[in-house]
DNA sequence: ATTCGATCTTGATATAGCTCAAAGATTATT
DNA sequence: AATAATCTTTGAGCTATATCAAGATCGAAT
């Protein structure tokens, strides 16, 4: 599946138990042995360089990833052609759960940047579930999550206009930096204006225009990818009341 | 948590060895005894009637439920009081999935007819997954087809017309009936224009103009919520090839 | 360093679907 | 059976966002 190149597979001595983002991701509250288990399962593979596909639609499933750094997207292709982004997995969070339904992936997913994951075969995961309530909870709190996520979207997309979807995108994604320690307030996008526009049902121009009218309202500052979010109160007053 | 009518709690002599929908249901592939353990903790409550509410956003997550007859939607209130529909419920089909990660529904669930459910207590379906693999691996499987079926309506919120959304919605629909041994060609709708249209992110206006549009073009026949599809194949084209 | 392709911005115009309005049909309640 | 409430349809006009177009900027590759 993968070539190998020089790099070695458990480069920089990564195991669960050493990884910084161990308690947002696959092994919360495992114990010790437990999470030597996990770690026996994992595989590190090389990095990923931007565009490098991790799978691709229709591909056998055979594992979920866990990001370590960098980021991903998932997008569909239609039969026109035209491809839409059905997601951003940024570090700490697990991609491919899209093929466990049918052992097939619906989804390509791509490496917006240098990028490196922890495989975690799907066939091991499930046996060790069995052995390790706490994991087999764990991954069921995980699957959970991923539904919940999507099912907020549902919302968004079904009843937000465009200036609540790039307010709520952008808090969102803000959150999920702050989640892995990351400023909240200051970070890079790494994926284009088309991929977010993709993503929210909006075109290219339309999110352009988006962030040049926050910016001129003061709410956040824009230089290319670097997003600085100035008046968070009053992006989630835009968003209205309910959310983050 | 629910009122007894003097319904017996386990009346019509239900089980799992004896529903016929436990092929489509959590006992797909189990052995009669493995059936049984999971009969042992499956509640078949009282009958729903219309507008009864199964559990309300922000309530404790406790079970799953699996649709028994009869449908119901999920929906969520925005804090400008109006409503977002997230999903229906067929027979068949898991509710509550949305419990799982963080403990508490993110949405309402309430039927839309008169309905029976069985509820799963998720604890004991956790505890009993640890012990039946095929259970488990059902148990996943049911997880990620619901991860799978939301990426897909982001999809199509995010790029279909209006009336691609109609088209695709009846479609599913229609093959969601097939799977438990209805008619696909001719059905009832037991939701309200206005519930198809906040789940399609489209006004109720423009979902009832897309039926007349519809039926005019001789694609379908509409009589209040009575549906005959009368021409499949011009529904998929107008969804596009590769749906259905 | 230069070039080329990709990405981003901004403007002008078009349109799909929304909003407002009102009447008709269906379902629930007395 | 009558009444009320909810749901559905249809029309007319409006608006948010798409589309089309053209420059400007960025960044990867030579």
């Amino acid at each position: 599946m993968h070539q190998w190149s020089s790099y070695a597979p458990h480069s920089a001595g990564v195991s669960c138990g050493s990884c910084r983002l161990n308690e947002l991701c696959l092994p919360i509250a495992l114990s010790e042995g437990e999470m030597q288990q996990l770690d026996d399962i994992v595989e590190r593979n090389r990095p990923y360089k931007k565009a490098d596909h991790l799978y691709r639609q229709h591909d056998e499933f055979r594992s979920i990833f866990a990001v370590r750094s960098g980021s991903f997207k998932t997008y569909v292709l239609s039969s026109s052609g035209s491809g839409r982004v059905t997601g951003f997995y940024l570090p700490g969070e697990i991609i491919g759960m899209d093929g466990i339904a049918d052992r097939t992936h619906a989804n390509s997913a791509v490496a917006l940047e240098h990028a490196s994951i922890c495989e975690i075969p799907f066939s091991q995961l499930e046996s060790l579930s069995l052995k390790l309530p706490s994991l087999q909870h764990n991954f069921f709190s995980i699957l959970g999550a991923e539904i919940t996520k999507d099912q907020k979207i549902h919302t968004i997309l079904s009843s937000y206009s465009a200036e609540q979807r790039i307010a709520s995108f952008l808090l969102g994604v803000s959150s999920r930096y702050a989640r892995v320690g990351l400023s909240p307030t200051r970070f890079h996008l790494p994926m284009t204006r088309g991929d977010i526009g993709e993503y929210l049902g909006l075109t290219v121009e339309t999110v352009s225009r988006l962030f040049t009218a926050l910016q001129k309202k003061g709410l956040i500052s824009v230089d290319n990818r670097e997003i600085a979010l100035l008046e968070k109160d009053e992006l989630r007053a835009i968003v209205g009341a309910d959310e983050f």
